[in-house]
DNA sequence: GGCATTATTGTATATTTTACAATATATTCG
DNA sequence: CGAATATATTGTAAAATATACAATAATGCC
């Protein structure tokens, strides 16, 4: 039995109303670490601060998309892996009345990433995960909310390949992996683990203009993955 | 360096507003298995329906705070083990105008709850996870989510002790996790692995008035779980 | 050819997981 | 009281997985 919708006056609700936001904890990898996508403030409040890109909502468009062209908005890049995190809703959290804002988190790969000017920021640019400042708002917390986020996701789907560009060395893998769990691993023993959960293929392909041995390149091999039951991955070494 | 907060008219937001609920999503277990909360809906839009319990947020409420007083008002219950799921903001999800809903699940003690009136509820009911009827709005999606969450949450941090009496027996404590996980385990498997984690504790006494060999009763043993990090406790059975 | 630099690989041991069934303790009933 | 009924409790061997640990390989550069 599906309920039917009823037909009533779509009007308002006789209710307190607020205003509703999305906020993008945008992860970035590079060989020098984990990194952060901040925008330079082009409008009040907090005008002239680097703070997450984020957006009120208009009415007309869903949660989700609006959380989407944020992203587009600013970065010109299409399909982005983003994933709702938490809602804040501190009655005090914006100076300008109640704000609730949605943030989520996005993982891109860097050397696609090109600033695009956008209304509302001024600038972007990336910062090391160690080196966030003082953000307005509450977007410190959220930060850290998005950070642990990531940390758990990371151990039980392997998502890290949406950081990392198509073809990447296995030091690379380990490297991406030990920036965001905040650890260090055996190299024979991460080897091992991540070759044995047989989601990336050797491409066959070498580094080139190294100054050393050259690596090989592996692929992220989506397939085999989305054959696999999400509780079966667990990266626990 | 703190960024001071700008002071300025803390007036509206000039921008599109919309109202903003709570959904909880109340989870309770006794013999014949897992359960979930509903109330009879005794307001439009969808009155004299099966829904979930949740409320408009009024704009001087913390948005945890509502969810709380949501399910204090309908169960009377304090301290319930409550956490943040996921937040629902498709355009048309309610058919009064644009609402954000923010979900909540709870764990209860389904013992301990006492049916309390409310203004929006005109009765309540336990359902089993398995006989859910149809729900308004997107309800049934929120559910889903819920049920999922609580399963991966579950394998990684000992919640599952919310939904039992203060001493239970480890027959009562392996129904619960085949119950959520919606599997079964071998007893002597179990047991051992619970018993290795080390945070419930044999407590001496014994089930009393039962027709059979009485078992041993255990409680949880909160203090030493806070000593260990999230990451160590995984229940892979 | 030798040096510098990073990549690659295997094995033995410890730990954890899995599979599997006989015995114990209580109540009830004849 | 003994037998029947019902659930609780417990151990061990085999398999799988995780851990600790260091020598050799491939490239560019001088």
């Amino acid at each position: 039995m599906r309920i039917a919708k009823p037909l009533m006056d779509p009007n308002l609700i006789p209710y307190f109303k607020a205003a509703v936001s999305v906020d993008n904890v945008v992860f970035g990898f590079d060989q020098s670490g984990l990194k952060v996508l901040l925008i330079y403030r082009g409008a009040d409040p907090y005008r002239n601060c680097w703070a997450l890109p984020g957006d009120l909502i208009s009415l007309d468009t869903d949660l989700s998309s609006s959380a989407e062209k944020v992203l587009q908005d600013l970065t010109g890049l299409d399909k982005i892996y983003m994933e709702q995190i938490h809602t804040f809703g501190k009655v005090d959290r914006h100076p300008f009345g109640r704000v609730f804002t949605v943030a989520y988190f996005a993982l891109i790969k860097i050397e696609d990433y090109n600033i695009h000017p956008s209304s509302w920021a001024e600038e972007a640019a990336w910062f090391p995960i160690s080196e966030i400042p003082d953000l307005p708002f509450d977007h410190n917390e959220i930060l850290l909310f998005a950070k642990d986020q990531l940390k758990t996701k990371i151990r039980r789907q392997p998502i890290g390949f949406e950081l990392l560009p198509k073809y990447f060395t296995l030091t690379e893998l380990q490297k991406l992996y030990e920036s965001i769990l905040e650890t260090e691993f055996d190299v024979r023993n991460f080897r091992k683990k991540i070759l044995s959960m047989d989601f990336i293929t050797d491409t066959g392909l070498k580094q080139s203009s190294v100054t050393h041995r050259p690596a090989k390149l592996f692929k992220y091999n989506a397939k085999k993955y989305s054959k696999i039951s999400s509780s079966d991955f667990a990266f626990d070494l």
